[in-house]
DNA sequence: GATGAATGAGGCTTCATTCAT
DNA sequence: GATGAATGAAGCCTCATTCAT
């Protein structure tokens, strides 16, 4: 979670060369995450994502010190949003029944809006032990959040354990929405989200 | 799915030079079951298995056509086990409370009896992108038809789509055991069990 | 020192595989000794090698866990045969001056019959610190050696720190043999082993 | 030897343009000496020379051609002072006995004051074969020239051959002095100067 | 069937050097 | 003159797979 949260800090100067930099390092994170939505971080070299940004491939050296930091980077910076959003749609409404059905669209509109992210981060062949747990624990600490706050206001079945919960949770959310992507969306949103809605509103909160 | 019923045909003959060619592949098996589980595919070469499993490198080869297909058949091995048990203890009684438990504490003693297995199979870094796939669409797919059967005897929750209710009771479970084996085993079983059964019931089943 | 004698056991095992094996090593070890002589380390790489000993790049590295452990072979068993034959011609005499002339004689007649062997082990680019380093306390201590002899048996001049002395006298033949080979050998022989021994015994021994 | 002796031809100009310029280049062998002298020319990178220079990366290349010449004007640098103090030191006294003793001081001395340029031009891993073999030479070449005025004085030894002692005296006073920088300057000044003069006066000149 | 030495394509990474600003 | 991002050739090493014995 630290690793996570942890905002790289930013050398202030913001000349042309410094633009010139961050434009290079862009095109490398966006080749990158193009690249291993498709294939996957085995799948992918770094050459391949170098070319992709149009750049020589000592270049992806410069900004990245190995394969993993740029597929890390992509990973937490997409992880960081979500729970943003997660978190300001989860806390839009007292309401509980509101407040679920926000945190499912918000998942849902993330998860269309950013398929390759959802390909890559919660997708199967992640590739990289470290950052496939530090994702799975971020998030299940992220609904052990919500749960424990819940228990607080007394909204919370006393016969759920939270640390199972929590993982139920998260386990239910990246498989749906995982596989919702992989499958093209076909399955239609609504009845989705009445789905994922119902099943916590009844099997974790006292509805 | 089809992968992973399909039965390997076996050859009839059965004598010493059989045997001993059996015993060779089990050894691979059971080597090779030992290291994935702790280093994952990419962190095994077929040398590693090989030496395990105490034969020559080239020996591999006279077994499996490739890395690949030992994972497989280890992987999809672990799946059929699996999926009998888990039915088997869902049949097993007609009253969905004691059926949904029996379910649980099925899946909950396989993983504990297999620890190994489980963190192939529902493990991180799989590095097999279609047998994770094949895995998951067959739990999916085992979770689907329980869905519909009970479906049939009209005792699942009108709202909640099938398909989705299927992956997100996939995912559940998926995570909470691979947290569970993942974490040392240290949260109680009951209570784990208690938390897996109640989230069904009350969120997937009408109690 | 220690580096320098230690004699690598070898696997007993000598079928028709070991000796193929052993004579692959063995031409992997005479192209690396051809190309090391000419180009020094840094001027070779392990294809080169590879390719002179007419094996694929990867068989290098069945053999030798990197270019520096080949390179160590060649130079360590070198310093050890030409140690042997040193040591032998000192001792094969009690009169000093035959002593020491036979010694010049194994030095110079070890450097013509091995000069790549020299350029290496002596030569310039040596290219591995510690090789380098070892080879020289290696020699040096040889000269120690002797030196303490001689001192136990009175014949060497008081005014002499041992160590000095013998760090002197390292320095003094890998020059002067080195610079002999480089040289294309065009210097008498005899007129080199004279001056050799005349600086060592008026200026080391007691004449 | 031409090479090293030939004293770059220096630009008249100079206002403060051209000091701002010879600072850089200054400040580039400064760190350049310093670094050379830890890692050894392979151990240290251009970048590494201008980031210790307080310089960007390609400024280096406006000073120096490459690497290597930096690496050349630093040892150059050095065997010229090196050589200056020894002919200075030699001809001081028409006694052999005190020149040769002032010889060795002068050596020791710079020693002592340059470690770091000792390790680059005596040490290991020189790492420039030409470069080493100019040392070495010029070196030898000096020392030729004693011997060659010795000889003329009817001084010397009739039984040495000039080219090879002077390789020898090369030898003995490289390596006696990389020893004693390498190890710390641990043995005593005095007793190391006794023993290389008396090697000296006995072995190569008539006492 | 078993062996294990050999293969060689392929990936990662470094770093001397260039050049637009 | 100084800058520093970019270049890309080159080297090291791994490992899935083959095949002669």
């Amino acid at each position: 979670m630290d690793v996570i949260e942890a905002p790289r800090p930013r050398r202030a100067a913001s000349g042309a060369r410094e633009r010139s930099r961050l434009a290079t390092r862009a095109r490398l994170l966006a080749g990158g995450r193009a690249l291993l939505a498709e294939h996957g971080l085995h799948g992918v070299t770094s050459h391949d994502i170098a070319r992709a940004a149009g750049v020589a491939s000592g270049t992806f050296y410069l900004h990245f010190p190995d394969k993993q930091a740029l597929f890390r980077e992509i990973v937490y910076e997409a992880i960081r949003q979500l729970r943003e959003r997660l978190e300001t749609a989860f806390e839009s409404d007292e309401d509980i029944k509101v407040a679920v059905r926000a945190h499912a669209e918000a998942l849902v509109a993330f998860a269309e809006a950013n398929a390759d992210l959802v390909r890559i981060v919660f997708g199967r062949d992640h590739g990289d032990v470290e950052v496939e747990a530090d994702v799975l624990d971020y998030l299940a600490q992220v609904g052990a959040d919500v749960l424990r706050r819940r228990i607080a206001r007394g909204s919370i079945r006393t016969f759920l354990e939270p640390a199972v919960a929590a993982q139920a949770l998260t386990g239910m959310f990246v498989r749906v929405i995982a596989w919702w992507i992989d499958d093209g969306m076909r399955t239609r949103r609504d009845a989705m989200i009445d789905t994922l809605v119902g099943i916590q509103l009844k099997g974790i909160y006292q509805e």
